[in-house]
DNA sequence: CGTCACCAACCAACAGGATGGTTGGCAGGT
DNA sequence: ACCTGCCAACCATCCTGTTGGTTGGTGACG
């Protein structure tokens, strides 16, 4: 189905977002994206405007993505943490992508982070602790959140630390479970 | 003192320190850090022979410098991490050479992340509680050292999250006494 | 002590190539 | 016939890395 907009839209954001989680604004390459999408540069500028807001519908596209995928934090908080971790384990895009915007000098205050995407998680972790949502239960979770990052955020951190003393063992599998470990004390109050 | 290979290398790091941690390593440009350094840009070839060679002594450099200023976990464990925390927020450099670098596509194996560089945390923390370093207690400084990086590493993160619980309060100081409260678990297990 | 030769440190200018963005025209669907 | 998605080719700029030549310090030697 070729002459399709969306299509076309659609193979540059999947192209585009392979290319910036791996080399981040700056080190993309409008070339290669477009050739990755198996379309002409130029529809990046017609579609999108600019290489800056391809990468904020990049990014804002994989957070959608994501936060849809996760679900809610239910009963079982200790569970979706680890689900959590195994998930971005697997799927490192959007975290890198979150770096890289964190990274990104000036801080121009972008609309990706719109909070309603968050709320419902904050809320329904408060409701599986059965309280209020407030600034706390959004601390905690936050807490909860980049331990699961953790193991892919600083792999060369995690490794040089812990893969000492591991012996050969699994690092990842040990960082893992401390952290899911570390969850009473990040839940308690 | 003019003609002092010492004080060009020196002005050249410190140039090459502030620009990588704004930018990146794809991001940083030679002249502007030779410019800024008051060198001209043949000498970072001269001394370094890459940009990519400075951007090693660079990380390794800030590396060494807040390994020494942080100091060893003591008893006060909780304190130390408080420290860390506030040490990050107002240093943000080092942090941020370290998501670069983390973020370096293909990961090249680089010699900056020595063992050695932190064996010492991790025998200061497990004496401080009294066992012997093990996986276990490197897994669990490591996740002190994450949740203290936090606020530093994903500002937007934290500020979308907990922003509307906070009702203008300090939001990263809500976050902070969070982690430190969150000590216990991560502590024990 | 003077001066001369040498070399490391330094710089201005350049080369080569890549990059983000643009333009003018072509073609396919309606 | 016309609009719109699309492309090939183009452009101006920028950027890393190099090169050839200059300069200041230093040690040897007269």
């Amino acid at each position: 189905m070729r002459r399709d907009v969306e299509d076309t839209r659609a193979r540059l954001v999947a192209a585009a977002t392979a290319e910036f989680a791996e080399l981040g604004i700056a080190g993309a390459r409008v070339n290669r994206i477009a050739e990755q999408a198996g379309v002409n540069k130029e529809r990046i500028y017609g579609i999108f405007g600019s290489k800056e807001a391809l990468f904020d519908v990049v990014l804002g596209a994989a957070m959608d993505r994501h936060v849809a995928e996760l679900g809610l934090p239910g009963e079982d908080v200790a569970g979706w943490v680890g689900e959590v971790h195994d998930f971005y384990r697997a799927n490192p895009e959007l975290l890198r992508l979150l770096m890289w915007e964190a990274l990104q000098a000036g801080g121009r205050p972008s609309e990706i982070h719109r909070t309603e995407r968050y709320t419902a998680k904050v809320e329904a972790f408060a409701a599986a602790r059965g309280v209020a949502p407030d600034a706390e239960n959004a601390s905690a979770l936050l807490g909860l959140i980049v331990l699961a990052m953790l193991p892919t955020l600083f792999p060369q951190l995690a490794g040089s630390l812990v893969g000492p003393y591991a012996e050969g063992a699994d690092v990842e599998g040990i960082v893992r479970d401390r952290m899911i470990t570390a969850l009473g004390g990040v839940l308690g109050g």
